[in-house]
DNA sequence: AATAAGATTAACGAAAAGTTAACTTCTATT
DNA sequence: AATAGAAGTTAACTTTTCGTTAATCTTATT
């Protein structure tokens, strides 16, 4: 296992705890980030797309398990692993978080080792290895607040999810593997089409109108003359 | 079934998990022991004799696929029950676990409610299976309000047991190994055919709809032009 | 303003999948 | 070995969905 094509986030109020934990992690190859409370979390789980979420159940304002709740709720992390970080002794905590779709708990006192252990353990396990590298997790492609799932050919926007024809799903994964690079007609007509079907000039208009359709029109800008790019639509 | 009859040891490094599932079973009229790792878990299974253990697939040191070859291959508990907890999302298919001897598996997060039903029909279960006679390792499936038991050939959906012939049967496994996951037609002829077999075109789309027609027709959804996949109903 | 490139729309046709029944093969039983 | 019944496959046909086109409109650039 690449522990370096993992990415981890830490959530905790005790910057002490998140220090520590990011720390270890580091060492190990991670690729940390973290969040001082849950409303931070779920931004930077939007934006990071972690493989693996590390949430204290205490926590002020919202919880842990709220935030889990919260972040279960949207349809793109419906898989994300989650595990907790307890005290020992909460008796009520283990049965809310497992109701709240909790993947795993780990107990303080934390042992590095331990924890370590336990971290790659569930990454391990669960094989969500991501596949070349970059802007994926759990076998998805995400770029902003669009994901595509390629296993289950979902696209997965603002926490909906939907599906698209297989010419336009296509279309998109081939804009989105590389965001902000121009296409030309030609790269699109022989990575979709191929060389030898031979379809007309506005083919590939309409496909991207449908697309523009349905993922809204900030996504995909024409470049005159010269073809089509994806951006990020925050830009 | 009277639940004081029956024992369970229940093996998991953290001791947060061992006293929910602990306290859930109790509450149910189990005898519950627990071990924090599989060594101990092989003395206390040896001491203790329970009905059914319950293994975390990952612990360090030993994990739970180890801990339940090494109990398997002691002749006393050739046919003690063995379920595993798994993290959310495993690939039952690429698991070494049904080689290894486990009964069921169990994935987190976990419900109550469910744990207790499916740790219920298990033990049941085994026990109808154990008065016909030999019973190995078995198997059972389940997603939903779907199970499958391999050992048996049947499908378990609300309450009501059914068999499906060889190949639906088959083809429902291989959807069901990676719920959610799309199929491609290739992929399923593969699987099921193999490479040599040459059958027609519409061969499979008989076959699926002779499941829908068998288990209801919201659990296969058609992706068209790439293949088909198993959703869990609720969805 | 002219022109070229792209956008838009709806309609058409092809391809994929669904459906049904008939036919073949396999298996178990006598 | 004969046969009945079940399972599996195929063939013919229908339905649905998707991809493409054609015709027209809009926008950008010179």
């Amino acid at each position: 296992m690449e522990s370096s094509n993992y990415k981890i986030l830490l959530v905790d109020d005790e910057s002490d705890i998140l220090e520590f934990l990011s720390y270890n992690l580091k060492k190990e190859g991670f690729q940390v980030s973290t969040a001082g409370d849950g409303k931070e979390a779920i931004e930077k789980a939007k934006k990071l797309h972690p493989h693996l979420i590390i949430l204290d159940v205490m926590m002020p304002e919202m919880d842990g398990i709220e935030t889990c709740e919260k972040i279960r709720s949207l349809p793109e992390f419906s898989d994300v692993l989650i595990s907790f970080l307890t005290a020992r002794g909460e008796d009520y905590s283990q049965i809310a978080g497992f109701e709240a779709g909790a993947d795993d708990y780990i107990s303080k006192p934390i042992k590095p080792k331990v924890f370590i252990s336990r971290v790659k353990a569930l990454l391990k396990r669960s094989g969500r290895v991501s596949e070349e590298g970059g802007n994926t997790s759990n076998g998805l492609i995400s770029i902003g607040n669009i994901s595509i799932d390629r296993e289950r050919y979902l696209i997965i926007q603002d926490g909906k999810e939907f599906s698209l024809p297989r010419k336009e799903f296509e279309l998109l994964i081939l804009l989105v593997s590389r965001p902000q690079k121009v296409f030309t007609r030609d790269e699109i007509y022989s990575s979709i089409w191929g060389e030898k079907i031979i379809v007309g000039d506005r083919t590939i208009d309409v496909h991207i109108r449908k697309l523009r359709e349905k993922i809204g029109d900030d996504y995909i800008q024409t470049v005159k003359g010269v073809g089509y790019k994806f951006v990020d639509a925050a830009n």
